[in-house]
DNA sequence: CTGAAAGCGCTAACAA
DNA sequence: TTGTTAGCGCTTTCAG
């Protein structure tokens, strides 16, 4: 008496086509909705994939096929556990549902060579597309991946061409700066990411715009390594003879900690503040945060349709448009913080 | 003179054997890292290799070979926009970089039948596992996959065994209302979502048990359709004749929402408040937020870890490991909010 | 309308 | 050490 030694292994079109007594290309057709077969044949076949628990390997399908499609795309953020690639993130997945389309995802933590390990792993599971906050200098290795469509969000890439959906960052700092000289400061500093950071770039030059239209000089501009020394480099800027009398922080986590530096100062309610990207409670901290609000979501769905525009727009034509940029735009919050006068 | 139409499709392993002049098994064994390939021949394929820029098709691979691995997990969570699913999800990514395996994720949003599409959908492309935040009512829908490991985190399931992980909701909620009543609240209040999700009844269960071990009865339990309704209901509390002292609120938004609505009342120093679940600058609010604190990233790390045990582990054995539970535990953090006198 | 045969890109099993 | 053949699960092509 032998054992079953079955692996338990999953059904096949084969093993539906021999339970259905039909041939496997029917049981094919009936799977992909194809009109052409008998009623009869049809309903044996749904029959015999109830009963066997039949599912089809897209991965083999795919392979076969003509258009080659997966149905998945890949998306490189900075961090999904932050609150603006979650954002991000969610608002692509939005977009995808509706389309039968699954998303990888991946966290780039502001390394060019994992940015680059990733697009390629993406690549071998033959996504249809990709979506890439740049991080690292340079996205000229796309190149490698020519039969691939590539839209860029939040930076703009470097050494490739590509649709890329960018915030008014220059524009909308410049708003944020020219708020405070409104109320009547001069000695306003600037608190953000380093250089490196193509967005942390674009703030700056709003950061310097505004105050050069109102013909005032920086005040203090630090460009910080790491979002987490925000707190003591704001410290830092009260030690001495003329402090700021308004910041403007080029970032969230960057505006946090100008924050708390703020409070244990005690000067709060005396030094004014706007700080870029909103978040979560802003308006419930004392006083309230002013901030120039992006639109993650609205970034995220625009570069998702960008995607599905080159991937399964009209054949052809779409995947060879030339590359497009969209402007999302920021927003003006006042809340208190910005407010305070000189 | 013909114009080239080639379809730029992607190199093949048979493409990189005719350049390199061998055979397409020896350019497989090569991109595999076999050392059984003479060193001059290895030479040559990394040189087509490059020269084609072939990559290799994991897809077709997998197909073939005998472990059937596609190096791809599956994650459901409720949101991957909100700030515990963003948590849970970049933990488990964390834990399936090193291991070179791809996170496919969606977000279900309390819709029963969404989980179980996206499952099916996961499972049609042949993810070697399942990390589920469990939504619907039931999952014995997963008993229709048995060949793919599942672990459910955040909630339990119902219907099917699997690894879970959980908090520990219940005696974290019971030391939330013990804090209350030791600071001497009687009449506490219960704010939670619907009884429909696992972990609100379990909070509940855990503030029901405190209060009987304090000899007192509850105050008022709001179970809320959706979290949005926090800061009306809170309101509402506070409408006649004996209202609380205290509130226990059993998750982010519902805290939250119930901070704005003392603040509204001007009640944010007179009633007490502790909440299930810590949030980003709950430190920074006046009062501070005293918080029954989850670790989401270990959580989400403890399943991930759970996962691959069964799917890489030991062949075999650890496939067949009875459903393990994991309990991770919450932490109190004291911050005023909590502390206020009855 | 239905089916048989070929083959997508790759690896397994075997032979040379 | 290297190559040959077969075939994973499916769709295509083409013949009935």
């Amino acid at each position: 008496m032998l054992l079953s030694v079955t692996a338990e292994s999953r059904p096949t079109m084969n093993d539906v086509a021999r339970a259905a007594g039909v041939s496997l290309k029917t049981v094919s057709r009936v799977v992909n909705g194809e009109t052409t077969v008998a009623p009869d044949l049809a309903a044996r076949v749904h029959a015999a994939v109830d009963s066997l628990n039949y599912r089809p390997h897209i991965g083999a399908s795919m392979l076969r096929r003509n258009d080659r499609r997966t149905r998945t795309i890949g998306v490189l953020l900075e961090d999904v556990g932050n609150p603006f690639s979650a954002a991000l993130h969610r608002a692509i997945e939005d977009e995808s549902r509706p389309r039968g389309v699954q998303v990888l995802t991946a966290s780039v933590d502001e390394d060019p060579q994992r940015e680059r390990d990733l697009a390629a792993a993406f690549t071998e599971r033959h996504a249809d597309g990709l979506i890439i906050a740049p991080s690292g200098p340079d996205q000229s290795y796309l190149r490698s991946f020519p039969d691939i469509p590539v839209v860029l969000v939040d930076r703009p890439g470097t050494g490739f061409a590509a649709d890329t959906v960018l915030a008014t960052n220059v524009s909308g700092s410049r708003d944020a700066v020219r708020h405070l000289v409104s109320h009547g400061h001069r000695r306003i500093a600037y608190l953000g990411d380093h250089d490196r950071v193509a967005t942390a770039r674009e703030r700056h030059r709003g950061y310097l715009a505004a105050l050069g239209a109102a013909g005032l000089v920086p005040h203090a501009a630090r460009r910080l390594r790491h979002p987490s020394y925000a707190e003591s480099a704001t410290l830092a800027l009260f030690d001495r003879g003329a402090p700021p009398t308004a910041l403007f922080t080029s970032q969230n986590l960057i505006t946090i900690g100008a924050v708390r530096a703020l409070r244990r100062l005690g000067l709060q309610r005396r030094v004014a503040l706007v700080g870029f990207d909103d978040f979560l409670l802003a308006d419930l901290l004392d006083p309230a945060v002013t901030v120039v609000a992006q639109d993650p979501a609205r970034m995220g769905r625009t570069a998702a349709r960008a995607l599905f525009d080159r991937i399964y727009g009209a054949e052809g034509a779409a995947r060879e448009m030339p590359p497009r940029e969209f402007w999302i735009p920021t927003r003006l919050i006042p809340r208190g913080s910005g407010e305070i006068p000189a």
